[in-house]
DNA sequence: ATGAAAGCGCTAACAG
DNA sequence: CTGTTAGCGCTTTCAT
């Protein structure tokens, strides 16, 4: 006890000195919370970590001094000892990004998740191209990578691959390099569309793309998305035609409304892969004086709060971009929880489809 | 040069046993950047912070070893010692954005720009609230603050006020607390869009907001847009409404189109506040047979991309968030280099408004 | 112009 | 159950 009153004294030596010369008051560390509880300062350490057991009446006092002092670790210390950072990077394409609006769920509920496990997220951008990662793995900037808007021939896959570091693909590349990777069944969100139409009798079914600027060949969703939708098209003996904008915007729908109409009045259903080309072909449908539910049907790849805040609310199939963001922080946390990489895809399984009145009833 | 050879030695001692103990590169050290060099460790760290003379010779063989093991200083360890962990912190307002889609370039543009000064940046959403600031600040964990998304009564300001760290505002509010802060000047946006219609021989002008969930009170940034618009209007004799949407979306352009359109056919002009708008009161016009830019007019307050990405092309006056995001890094790199918070706004004015296809010639 | 050495604040092994 | 101690890898004196 008469050790612990010297300690303590010492303690308030320090931050009244540190008080004194700078006039504000220093950022307190552990051995300060060591001080004031009268304990060691690496018994304020196994008391965070609780990695040993500790008395009820130190840990009370520790924790009280914790909180008095409003203490936080130091995370450059912690990283340097305890080889880990407690952060993960991010890697997003923002510059040339498929769907900007569509980056934010993912974003946020992945800084969300990571949040609830202590883990702070680093952002950075593909443009920083392979160096980035190696660069924060070599700093030791952070403890794992989830590298979002994949391309099949992605350059950072390699160079990922190659960190010793646990890493998660948002989307499938060509070669995986062994790494881990979570998507959409974006297939089987294209047959559940088709689907639906085959069942409400329609004959004629036109997918619309994104545009010129997102080469579906690129990107693996997309071109799962076309095949699966043509393959069970031909599976339910439906007419099948895939119309590609020639031109960005609302003029490449306008432009291309002739080929989206042409078989007009018969039993006609539109497919629209992105929330914006809903809109736009509602936009169309109105334009042309088409009722969609009654004239011929509207049936897009959405998320539910799109398809509702649609007028009139457009029939559905979601890919939820927070189960997938969820789904690859799963994947992550088993890695740095110690498991193998197995090499294997994930996929997150479209909820089911939901008919609004954007369905005609034809049959 | 017997004592460098021995230094070298006793290095590559390191690395083969570490590398015969785990079968895999570690992860070199300045220690082995200046064992390979034939140099001290703090020659190492000299060179490379450039904080003292260094021979040529010296310099070139330090580099050499550096290059060659692709050395990269520990950030932990930097962090603890330099006491500076070259990371800032942006907080944005994910969940309830205003503009989704409009985020990511700010977010980009505050990346590239840290980047370029070698700082990474750690992205933390508004849900941690105020103790997500105090906790990041406690734990060294980044050297400053860029706070997106600020509402008059930001509850995030006090906090940041009290860190003692570089703090800069992307928005204004009520009180700064003696903290920097960027802004738009959307007032005078507003002034340019209002003088286009009143030079071009309008009458009445109708302001479309973007809607119920957005109220124009909570951010500097829109009461500023409003109170610009309308008092430019009455300083140059025009007839003012504002209609604010009762529902979101579509469905509340649609609902307000009568009091859009009740003056219409006598010199109409709409101003949209947002990109979403603008292109909502085009479907608007183009369903009621009106033509922009003969019928009527719409001007917006939305950047040159979207304005011409629009059909047709619309009369605009630009807010480019890169500008803001740009400008925000500057001020906190000055605070970062030591100068004195000033707790002043710095404002960025707006281009010179575009016309295009979309204003109407009336006078 | 360079080297030696002292820690920054923490974790974890070692020693009761 | 708790304390003492040895560093992690770097920046920055102090010494030459």
């Amino acid at each position: 006890v008469a050790a612990a009153g010297q300690v303590a004294r010492v303690a308030m030596a320090r931050l009244q000195g540190v008080k004194q010369r700078n006039n504000r008051r220093a950022i307190p560390t552990s051995r300060d919370v060591a001080a004031l509880a009268g304990v060691s300062q690496s018994t304020v350490s196994y008391v965070m970590s609780g990695k040993r057991a500790i008395s009820e009446e130190t840990r009370r006092r520790v924790q009280a001094a914790i909180e008095q002092l409003t203490y936080q670790p130091h995370a450059g210390a912690r990283a340097l000892r305890g080889r880990r950072t407690n952060v993960i990077a991010l890697v997003v394409r923002m510059r040339e990004s498929l769907d900007p609006a569509g980056t934010i769920p993912y974003v946020e509920t992945i800084v969300e998740t990571a949040r609830a496990r202590d883990y702070d997220v680093v952002l950075v951008t593909t443009d920083e191209g392979p160096e980035g990662l190696t660069r924060l793995a070599k700093r030791r900037v952070c403890d794992a990578f989830v590298l979002m808007d994949i391309r099949k021939d992605d350059d950072r896959i390699e160079t990922a691959a190659g960190l010793e570091l646990p890493v998660v693909l948002m989307g499938i590349p060509e070669d995986r390099h062994g790494l881990d990777a979570v998507d959409f069944n974006t297939r089987r969100a294209a047959e559940l569309l088709v689907d639906e139409l085959a069942d409400t009798g329609h004959r004629h079914i036109v997918l619309v793309g994104a545009g010129p600027n997102t080469p579906p060949r690129d990107f693996h969703f997309i071109s799962e998305f076309y095949d699966g939708a043509r393959q069970r098209a031909v599976l339910r003996e439906l007419d099948f035609v895939v119309v590609e904008r020639e031109e960005e915007g609302w003029t490449g729908i306008e432009r291309a409304a002739d080929r989206l109409l042409a078989r007009r009045a018969d039993r006609l259903g539109w497919i629209a892969r992105t929330p914006q080309v809903t809109d736009w072909l509602l936009q169309l449908a109105r334009l042309k004086g088409l009722i969609p539910g009654r004239d011929l049907s509207i049936v897009s790849l959405c998320t539910k709060t799109t398809a509702t805040a649609l007028t009139p609310p457009v029939t559905n199939v979601s890919p939820e971009p927070r189960d997938l963001a969820r789904l690859a922080m799963t994947v992550l946390f088993e890695l740095l929880d110690g498991a193998e990489p197995s090499g294997s895809v994930r996929l997150v399984e479209p909820a089911a489809l939901e008919r609004r009145e954007t369905t005609a009833l034809f049959s």
